[in-house]
DNA sequence: ATTCTAGTTGAAACTAATTGCGATTACAAA
DNA sequence: TTTGTAATCGCAATTAGTTTCAACTAGAAT
């Protein structure tokens, strides 16, 4: 258990602790494909290591998102779920009447992006937006 | 208690029940200038009618946000807060360093509605959003 | 190898919000 | 005015996430 990854190697070069139990959520989270939420990366994890806790899990999430290292998104499942941010930045339309998802590149938002900063000064963490709606066919 | 309101006529022409519980919620939420919490609004009503449960509270702000009489937001105080949906449209910039909130017009994400409509025909509900970031002074 | 200590963890308590269910009630129809 | 019933409510249990605090430990310093 010792193939540090991305975030394992940033982590350490900041002077963070990497225990047994960070080294294990990150394992789970760099190799998770899609969104994860933390009670699945717990279960996941105390399939093997029945001893770490749930709340190691959240509070390894708090560290990484505040570092930049993962974003997190409400989808509207009643979880947030988690995604490594160097894995590329996207963001969802999601359709409030069936659930559909629709995928959107980064880029779709990097207009507003630009009007905030230019007029407000604002740089706005635009990286993984869940955006609430009607898709074409929910539409009345 | 009768001061029917532009949410307690809505509500009664599409057939809800006009309970005494709900009559105190919209009063509450109506006469409210800012954003409102589910707690704050229960806090007030158990002031003149302690009999008032907190779930009705949520319920009922359930039931306002799906009909959309009211919009949700996360400031990110760890509590969802309220606003009537006929008060007006806009949204937020809040700095994630120092606290600091920019109001912003509905009009400024009015161009990436429209793109959605365009690229996507996605119907994006953009009435009431949290925009996340470092405000001007707050850069490094 | 041993010691030191700030960073980290587990456990339990707590907060915000949701849900299941039996009891109550607004209001339409008799 | 009374009745019937689906909508609504209160209560208690549950879920997701956060916080407090005492105990533990990774990793630097000796």
């Amino acid at each position: 258990m010792n193939q540090s990854g991305y975030i394992t190697d940033k982590l350490s070069k900041l002077g963070y602790r990497l225990t047994p139990q960070r080294m294990m959520i990150l394992s789970v989270i760099e190799n998770s494909d899609n969104h994860i939420s933390a009670e699945e990366i717990h279960t996941q994890i105390v399939a093997k290591y029945p001893n770490v806790n749930i709340s190691t899990v959240y509070r390894t999430l708090e560290l990484l998102k505040r570092l930049s290292l993962v974003t997190e998104i409400n989808l509207g499942g009643g979880q947030v779920r988690y995604h490594p941010a160097n894995k590329g930045h996207h963001h969802h339309l999601i359709c409030q009447e069936c659930g559909t998802i629709i995928d959107l590149d980064e880029s779709a938002l990097a207009p507003l992006k630009d009007t905030l900063l230019r007029e407000y000064k604002f740089i706005a963490d635009l990286r993984h937006l869940a955006i609430f709606g009607r898709c074409v066919n929910c539409q009345r």
